[in-house]
DNA sequence: CGTGTGATTGACGCCTGTCAACGTCTGTGG
DNA sequence: CCACAGACGTTGACAGGCGTCAATCACACG
């Protein structure tokens, strides 16, 4: 067998373990391996458009994408963050539609590309491994169906705090407990589906309240009870 | 083999021949014959509860069942319609989750239960339809990522629209030109995700605007390139 | 015919989007 | 090293969309 080209070991990947790749067989992942191929994307580049067909999906090692939606408007409507594990574009492929997003990087990132065909090899006869993409689908759409409702129902306000909660989840805080992502305000008025001043309106007010403190994009959650309190949900 | 204890015959059901069921073989479709089990539900009954574990999928034959959340303050947001051939439930079994709508019949409904241990089985012993499941899952995804676009960023007044485009994409008009689903303001308005006097107000004004007709619950639509054009939508 | 649910209308005001002006920062090129 | 351009952030003013409350009307059902 032809060794791969790519500097990525996938047997190797610490991502392999909790991924849906951990229900594939030894001589899977090594087609696998020879299949994929291995980029690095430097920040603001596409990975691929909203409404074009797309011939693989996205393994992530390192690195964030984001995934938006355009509007009527032109108004972007960011509908999720992937990062290291998540693997994106496969709905697409599946549904046999073309991408319902567009995938943008934010922050530079490795990941490797796996074509269409072997997804669907994969999927056509690996019951565990087309069982957990299943699995996956049916999680993304539960999330989402959480999310029509938040947006339908809660003020921005409440949905600013809810994101910041959600980001500090995903993200996770660095060192001075800030979160780890970096966001413009035109970003974080994307996801919470607001105006950007709205957003800077309230992040003062959160600020003032001394529930988070502001420097530069860096926010830091100095109250998470307060902001829990105030996206009024239950989790 | 025992026969089946009920009325409905799903191998000449005339959903069959749409549905994921045209993907399983004879042998297959017997078994859910033999386990499935065919019930009649009238208005206003719940098949099952937001929060939830349940332990079947529903086919529907007939009727209309609306799947809403409920929010924090204890406001509803219809999530979808299921009426015939649709499948429900499935994605809560998959995914390992509590159900994360509660499903209400507002047609009374006629529909085949088939325990989730039978999904299971045959998720992971059919190819064909396990994909035929995932790609129904994929495209149910990015219906939502639309929703929350269109949520996010259009007004009341384009939603309403839209939604009432909808509506009839999906029921199709009676005899008379009316749309075929008959709802409270209230429950548009949970679809739109507004306040019922609000839906009212709008309906009011497509009336003045001669977009619609209305006649009690009954709404007819009789300008549709205006309501089109109304709720800003390429579609 | 009474009762209750849903529909309608009006009044009111706040939340939030828009527009405009200005401040801040970063990176590039001279 | 400095100046400038352009992107991003901030603040204020303003209006109007839309939610809320309350009262009344319409209709169906026992």
């Amino acid at each position: 067998m032809k060794s791969p080209k790519q500097d990525h070991d996938c047997n190797a990947c610490v991502h392999k373990l909790n991924s849906i790749f951990s229900h594939l067989t030894d001589s899977e992942l090594e087609e696998v391996e020879y299949e994929k191929s291995c980029n690095f994307f430097k920040k603001d580049n596409y990975l691929y458009h909203e409404g074009t067909r797309i011939n693989g999906f996205y393994c992530i090692n390192s690195g964030i994408i984001k995934l938006f939606k355009t509007g009527v408007v032109g108004k972007d409507q960011i509908i999720k963050f992937a990062s290291k594990g998540d693997i994106i574009g496969y709905r697409s492929i599946l549904s046999q539609e073309p991408a319902c997003t567009t995938a943008k990087v934010i922050e530079d990132t490795s990941l490797c590309y796996i074509p269409a065909s072997l997804l669907l090899k994969l999927v056509n006869s690996n019951q565990n491994f087309s069982m957990e993409i299943l699995k996956l689908a049916c999680k993304e759409l539960g999330d989402a169906n959480n999310f029509i409702t938040d947006i339908a129902q809660k003020t921005v306000r409440e949905r600013l705090a809810e994101v910041l909660i959600i980001l500090k989840d995903q993200f996770d805080l660095d060192k001075d407990g800030n979160l780890q992502i970096t966001l413009t305000r035109n970003e974080l008025a994307s996801i919470v589906g607001t105006a950007t001043e709205s957003v800077i309106r309230l992040l003062s007010e959160f600020k003032a309240d001394k529930l988070v403190e502001l420097k530069g994009k860096k926010i830091k959650i100095i109250n998470l009870p307060g902001l829990i309190k105030l996206s009024n949900t239950f989790n």
